[in-house]
DNA sequence: TACTGATAGTCAGCATACTGAGCAATATCG
DNA sequence: CGATATTGCTCAGTATGCTGACTATCAGTA
């Protein structure tokens, strides 16, 4: 058996382990009670105001079927408003409310730092690198999971 | 908003998904089903007989809450077993049976085989520094996520 | 236009992961 | 020895994420 420092699958869980604690140790601390994957959303779909659920979980890269909850909550907060597309009635548009934007700017400075945080124990250089990397190797594996990122909002 | 790509948070949770569809992918295709957390639990029971359920967290930094369920799926599929210990009565004992083995051997060529695939992007020496950036991050972070990593067996 | 296939969203079910609480047992220290 | 703290495990509750199935709707085509 290879060891676990040896699993390129392994040290992914570990980092992605730290990544969500540290981001939610600073956002709470910062006083919000937000998701990664919320704060992700809600981002967004203020980048992409009536964005559809499909277009969101392609540009993020989720599940549709998960989508479908964290929208929810984020409703529940009052971060946005869900409604039926005249276009597409199959379709529901999302637009990120007044307070979702309080939210977001209030937000952004412990998001900043959560990122810092989860790279200390790297250079500048190293930090950079290991950015690269885990790019390429996404880019690289991207139709392989059931989400993978489509890039375009049309 | 810093792009997606911009922060180490978001590519360390795309990674992982990728890294899980490549796991489970691969172990399906081999006519196994068992997880990524399972898999891990179950080759490090085999290398720590008779660990218990805390150790083994600390082992492979899990939440010892999480710990439970994997185990009760484990013992539910008779790849282990879970008694009391005699000299703690609060610990249990976990040993892995000889269907546990059996498992561990037919699959470990479908799980190395995953570990080349979600690094396919990379060329060998890219592979390499994208390994050892995540553990040195990694290292720096343990203390931040609920389970650390702890690496005594005692 | 009617049929066929694709798409948007939801739901049920399952498996991580976390927080916080609780119980039982053990360790420690005055 | 006895009070206190700590530890091992479990549980309830919540939030990702996945698979597979279903409905409603839309788009393309015979």
């Amino acid at each position: 058996m290879r060891d676990n420092n040896e699993m390129p699958g392994h040290l992914a869980r570990r980092f992605q382990q730290i990544a969500v604690a540290v981001f939610l140790a600073e956002v709470g601390e910062a006083g919000f009670d937000l998701t990664p994957v919320q704060y992700a959303a809600l981002a967004s779909i203020k980048a992409n105001p009536g964005i559809d659920q499909a277009t969101l979980a392609g540009l993020i890269a989720y599940d549709r079927t998960t989508i479908t909850g964290v929208v929810d909550r984020l409703v529940q907060k009052n971060l946005l408003v869900r409604r039926a597309s005249s276009r597409d009635r199959r379709a529901r548009e999302l637009e990120i409310t007044d307070e979702g934007k309080r939210t977001l700017r209030a937000i952004t400075p412990a998001v900043e730092e959560a990122q810092r945080i989860m790279l200390r124990g790297l250079t500048p250089k190293e930090a950079a690198e290991l950015m690269r990397l885990m790019r390429k190797a996404i880019a690289a594996g991207n139709e392989l999971s059931r989400a993978p990122l489509r890039e375009t909002t049309s």
